[in-house]
DNA sequence: CGAGTTTGACCTGCGC
DNA sequence: GCGCAGGTCAAACTCG
């Protein structure tokens, strides 16, 4: 594959990182590495190649790019100023609902898309890629079982348009289906599935499309897994991966379907350490300096990430021909 | 033959 | 109490 083909393209792959805001202070590690590469790229060309148009199209697209991330900062600041002002409200009005949300059963399903105002505004600017919902909308759930406090999230894995039977994501755990329902406001059917790695696992998984898009699947995930993520076990290359980046939870896949780079953004720590407190953020700008960096060289190390990388750009470029 | 999936039946909670 | 809807069970089925 032409690698520095790719580089005069948009290869900023939207993994959420930033509009999420999880390091605030973090340096603009993408960035840099990308304008880098975007320098590189084009001394190359005009030293080697009298390739004016290229290099032109090369600085268009280096300024739109630079535009775009200037809008994902604003983007990323106003959702910060947003959550803020949420936990600030949450922390003064501990028993309020947020929204007069009925008792009623409903609310699970229909926090996909009327949960609360204030996540509604929160999953606007988040663009719906991979978002917390751990103050979650279940908590009416039937009390049957223990898993009523156990802790809820949601993640949107974009598959391919065609592909609208498929209820499989792909999060590096071995999930075993135990039933499927069609629901009442989703004519798509709703697939349970229940952690099969490990026998006394309580964690189920819901997959769902979503209603609006039905190329993204809205996986929600029920509880804690009680042992350790079958990556870490067997670290054998395959064609999918799961790896945790640091203290980010993030799974690829290379599908037939393509590429799916899907970073599990409602945990900000790793399944061990944050299996008791969904406590706001208290990461000191040192610490989250040394999260992003740790981030960054599980990025570049992984050969996997970097095929599943290249496979993503080439997707992009692709995609732009079209255009 | 075992593991996983499918699917209809059943259970449970909630609103009326 | 009844009906509705979501969730779960388990027998039948499929596949490697």
């Amino acid at each position: 594959m032409d690698y520095s083909s790719a580089a005069a393209y948009d290869t900023s792959l939207d993994l959420n990182t930033r509009p999420l805001r999880l390091f605030d202070d973090s340096p603009p590690i993408k960035k840099e590495v990308h304008s880098k590469i975007l320098m590189d790229f084009g001394s190359q060309l005009s030293a080697n190649e009298e390739s004016g148009p290229l290099v032109e199209e090369l600085h268009r697209v280096s300024a739109e790019n630079k535009k775009l991330t200037e809008m994902l900062t604003v983007m990323g600041e106003s959702y910060n100023a947003l959550r803020s002002q949420l936990l600030e409200y949450m922390s003064k009005n501990p028993e309020k609902e947020l929204s007069p949300i009925s008792k009623k059963r409903k609310s699970e399903s229909s926090n996909n898309n009327n949960n609360t105002s204030a996540n509604n505004i929160l999953n606007g600017i988040n663009n719906g890629n991979s978002e917390s919902s751990s103050s979650d909308g279940e908590s009416c759930k039937k009390p049957r079982e223990e898993t009523i406090k156990a802790k809820v999230y949601r993640s949107y894995v974009r598959t391919e348009p065609s592909d609208t039977t498929s209820l499989v994501v792909k999060d590096g755990y071995q999930w075993r289906k135990y039933g499927q329902k069609v629901t009442r406001d989703n004519p798509c059917p709703r697939a349970y599935f229940k952690c099969s790695f490990a026998p006394s696992c309580p964690v189920k998984k819901k997959v769902q499309r979503s209603v609006e898009d039905q190329s993204i699947l809205v996986a929600t995930y029920e509880g804690e897994h009680n042992h350790t993520h079958p990556s870490q076990l067997e670290a054998s290359p395959g064609s999918n991966r799961c790896m945790t980046l640091g203290t980010v939870p993030c799974s690829t896949s290379l599908g037939s379907s393509g590429p799916t780079i899907t970073l599990d953004l409602t945990k900000s720590k790793s399944n061990t350490s944050d299996t008791k407190s969904p406590k706001p953020r208290t990461e000191t700008p040192e610490v989250r300096k040394f999260l992003v960096e740790q981030m960054a060289s599980s990025l570049t190390k992984d050969p996997n990430f970097t095929k599943a990388l290249a496979a993503a750009i080439s997707g992009r470029i692709l995609q732009q021909n079209t255009y």
